[in-house]
DNA sequence: AACTCAATTGCAAGCGCTTACATTTTGTGG
DNA sequence: CCACAAAATGTAAGCGCTTGCAATTGAGTT
């Protein structure tokens, strides 16, 4: 399988185009800089080659990458998949190439990766969510790589951040659901260790229970991780552990969509039963039966603008502007007034 | 925001822990050739510093770049995210990372990511579908990556394949639909251009319509490009253009969702009217409502046999094993027998 | 034809790391 | 306590590329 003709170098370019590696490495990167003559040649001796620069060495003479990493929990759902599109797409217009990894939502992987994409030279780094250990924060700071924080909104924080608060669409949605007549809420929550989004979207609901002089502490709170099935199977311990809940959040629409098969399963009836709200509108929820109530947050602006505001903060040093962004409740077939 | 401590190297530590560099890379990377003693140093010297080795100068100097490369047309929809996932699983545990590229389905897309992922020094390649352009193929060769081929199986091709037959996946599927008694058929397809199993779906039908019988000629075909949107379009247009029609079948999930969605909103009922059938069985397919009948992929399996395959192969020499996988039928709520 | 001066090109020094090979240290048995 | 092999460490030569600087080239002038 592997042949033993070793890929050809910059200098067997030279080489065979009779000039030195300079030239043909100037002619490369600075077409200009070489006249029309010593590119044709030089081009020619690189088509004959099928020759393709290295780019370790290229980053490591020219201290500089071209590389942007983006480490997102997950690629399964596809949560991020539409906000990345556009992070990379926008990444690409500028000339950056984008490096993913995910983390399964774990913290140390995430580390690890971070680690990984650093010492792969990324220029700068986008991260979902402030929170995670000062360890890794230290790290950051040490190989003085920029970051950005999306899929959060904070400026309490140092670190920027383009994205939306959590806390405060939890909240919307969860005033208009109390506003519906509901007052026995349960919430179906993913991990919230080390995961900001995750908490703040609680303390929203919280937040408009406390409002609408209901008692926070009564939101039925179960913990799962992400999936379909850990959805469903969190709707029916809800179920049955409070079963007057006529609404149930979730914490994201893969655990709605769960909870709505499950009830389906169960014979519970949404929304006429009990109503199911979903938070990050991603195609699930549209497609789901009935359509998902849920937040819907700005995937593709969120993605682009992180997107060019890492590149010009590489390519021209423009500081980051921390930029917030709308997550607003959509309506959709899951919510109905309480029942009764 | 960039600092002017430069980021701390191999040397750094060397000289803060009183050793040499050689000491320092065996230390890292082969910690049993060094005494207890010199790698505690070392270690408290690479802590200290926040020290995490440059991936460029390593792979340069050690040829081997523990890295292989993925190339899927999308990250969008979750079509290729479950078996990514299960690939990179697999290849983390063999010390490999994974990058991936996504190509938008664009044959010029897919060749410059080749290219970026060779250049960044991938020591092999997964690549989805066998066609593309002979140039491609040639640079893979000259470069001497190994690439691996998934989600298609074709044995009749030199490059090895970890997947399923697309034609007889489909093929078994149609025949089955037929037997229900329908014999006017619609397909919508993907792009079928530089995409063998968007073609391949397509003669799996005609296969089955000649077996049965049928005119494969009268295959009502409409092509268009990937999406929910696009799907509900064409549907409509398969409507308009050939209103008899009584199954129509989509060249995946996310079209098929797409048809549901306007069969809805046209009053045309499903199953009862007309039949919709996906491929791939994401997510969406057990989500949608009715649930959709389609042909379900191993996606995991698929990942994690070709992570293995490819590991094993950089690692030991170990030759690629072509594996044929089975993609079966799955039948939900949208396929019910042809009215009348 | 001699002379500027700017545009091209070549030279060579690294970038941060690995790894033969050489050297030093350590541990062992006599 | 010494000789000697084995283990640990150090030395230094690159890996393939970029880039500051010097040398060369070739117009354009006088």
């Amino acid at each position: 399988m592997t042949s033993d003709q070793p890929t050809p170098t910059l200098q067997d370019v030279a080489t065979a185009a009779g000039v030195s590696t300079a030239t043909v490495s100037r002619c490369l990167n600075f077409p200009d800089q070489v006249t029309k003559r010593t590119r044709a040649k030089v081009m020619q001796a690189v088509n004959a080659l099928s020759y393709s620069p290295n780019f370790g060495a290229r980053a490591m003479a020219s201290r500089r990458t071209n590389t942007i990493g983006a480490i997102i929990p997950t690629m399964e759902n596809a949560v991020f998949a539409r906000g990345l599109q556009a992070f990379q797409d926008e990444l690409h217009s500028y000339g950056f190439t984008m490096l993913v990894a995910s983390t399964s939502y774990r913290a140390d992987i995430e580390e690890e990766q971070i680690r990984a994409l650093v010492g792969r030279g990324a220029d700068a780094l986008l991260l979902i969510g402030h929170e995670r250990s000062p360890n890794t924060y230290r790290f950051l700071e040490t190989q003085n790589v920029p970051t950005l924080i999306t899929w959060a909104f904070d400026t309490s924080l140092t670190r920027p951040s383009i994205g939306f608060d959590n806390r405060k669409a939890m909240r919307d949605m969860a005033l208009k659901v109390i506003e519906l007549g509901h007052r026995n809420l349960a919430f179906i929550s993913a991990r919230t260790t080390l995961n900001d989004r995750a908490k703040a979207r609680q303390s929203g609901i919280e937040d408009a229970m406390a409002i609408s002089e209901l008692r926070a502490s009564d939101l039925h709170m179960v913990e799962t991780v992400y999936g379909i099935e850990q959805g469903a199977t969190a709707f029916e311990q809800v179920m049955k552990a409070a079963s007057q809940t006529t609404a149930v959040f979730c914490g994201n629409d893969v655990l709605a969509v769960g909870a709505l098969r499950r009830a389906r399963e169960m014979g519970v009836r949404v929304p006429e039963d009990v109503s199911v709200i979903g938070f990050d509108d991603i195609e699930l929820a549209e497609v789901a039966y009935p359509a998902l109530t849920t937040v819907h947050v700005p995937h593709r602006e969120m993605g682009w603008r992180a997107g060019k505001a890492l590149a010009e903060l590489v390519t021209n040093g423009t500081p980051i502007e921390a930029i917030e962004l709308d997550a607003n409740p959509v309506f959709r077939g899951t919510l109905a007034p309480a029942k009764g």
